[in-house]
DNA sequence: CCCAGCGA
DNA sequence: TCGCTGGGG
């Protein structure tokens, strides 16, 4: 959904949290969300990402690797949610995304071409692909981190709402509120990116953020289907255009005061827009998206095979083997102590 | 994004 | 301990 208008209009039920707020909970992150997150950032000044000695792209792995081990030593137990395959009817935003990166792409390299150095990082934050093998080789390493990860038949933010609903997480970690549509009850942001913010000329620290679906729904004094109505008519990743001419303020304006939504998608021309898929089948896909049927025991947190992390980051990827032996203790310890926590709070201490 | 090293 | 810089792969 168009996410800064509709933060806006949210604002006052998001809660800005430090990690140590996050400590004993779980969090299911949507991996792919975050690992383009790593390819876009992880990069020298001029936008080449880190290369092993053969030319393959590692910055995703180097992000995947420590920003988890730090993730873990606040005590936040991860497990991250794969996309599988995406609906059909989510081919144009993808095909869009597809072509602004292809455009980028070109202005990345007219710009190295020309010489200009001020915007190469900026441009080429915006070339990454995420291959294959690399979701294969991020799944690798994480088995060796002892993170546990799900592997979604569709929509990972659906299959992280489905983690929380059920209670086997407490959140869903993702830069995208989209998990909120899927009934995901609270939502974690800015849990993968880092670093300073610019606010006012000033940099700050960016904090996680918080959000609960059922405050978001107090506030707007919408239920769950009208927070899907209104996200349809301002726009999602299925219809990415909205209703055209209706901006959020008198989207939510038509929501509230409207029960009957098909009344409501008549009146703003549903049809008119979309002639391949009804506002209903979208709804209905917020409300039951495939998923696959998970139970607590499925998850197995802190099991490390230093010898595959080693394998993978230190011979095959030319890691700096002091870093990632340093690491390798420092992710064993917060599991030892994560260990300790939970036999003491078993123990009612 | 992350870390290591440095000087304050 | 902190903020800054340069390099990581």
């Amino acid at each position: 959904m168009g996410l800064a208008e509709i933060r806006e209009l949210i604002k006052p039920v998001i809660k800005e949290v430090d990690f140590s707020y996050l400590s004993g909970k779980v969090v299911a992150l949507d991996a792919f969300n975050a690992l383009y997150q790593f390819l876009a950032a992880i990069r020298q000044p001029d936008g080449t990402p880190l290369k092993d000695s053969k030319g393959r792209i590692t910055s995703h792995l180097s992000g995947l690797f420590y920003r988890t081990k730090n993730l873990i030593e606040y005590g936040i137990k991860v497990i991250y949610v794969f996309d599988g395959k995406h609906p059909e009817f989510k081919k144009k935003e993808q095909e869009l995304r597809e072509e602004q990166r292809k455009k980028m792409e070109e202005k990345y390299k007219k710009a190295i071409e020309m010489g200009i150095k001020g915007d190469l990082k900026k441009y080429a934050e915006f070339t990454s692909k995420l291959e294959f093998n690399m979701v294969d080789e991020s799944k690798e390493l994480l088995e060796a981190m002892g993170v546990p990860y799900v592997q979604a038949p569709s929509e990972g933010e659906a299959q992280a709402a489905y983690l929380v609903k059920k209670g086997i997480a407490d959140y869903v970690g993702s830069q995208d509120y989209d998990s909120l549509l899927f009934g995901g009850l609270r939502v974690a942001r800015n849990l993968t990116i880092s670093g300073k913010r610019k606010v006012r000329g000033v940099e700050v620290d960016i904090n996680p953020e918080i959000a609960e679906l059922n405050d978001i729904l107090n506030y707007l004094k919408l239920d769950y289907k009208k927070l899907i109505w209104f996200a349809l008519i301002v726009g999602t990743d299925y219809n990415p255009d909205g209703i055209p001419g209706i901006g959020v303020k008198t989207a939510y304006e038509l929501v509230k005061n409207n029960n009957d939504p098909e009344k409501l998608f008549k009146y703003v021309g549903w049809d008119k827009y979309y002639k391949e898929i009804s506002w209903k089948e979208l709804e209905e896909f917020f409300e039951d998206p495939p998923v696959i049927e998970i139970n607590k025991e499925d998850i197995k947190f802190g099991e490390v095979n230093e010898e595959k992390i080693r394998k993978i980051l230190i011979d095959e990827h030319d890691f700096s083997e002091d870093r990632v032996n340093k690491a390798i203790e420092e992710l064993k310890n917060a599991y030892r102590k994560g260990s300790q926590k939970n036999i003491l709070s078993f123990f009612g201490k």
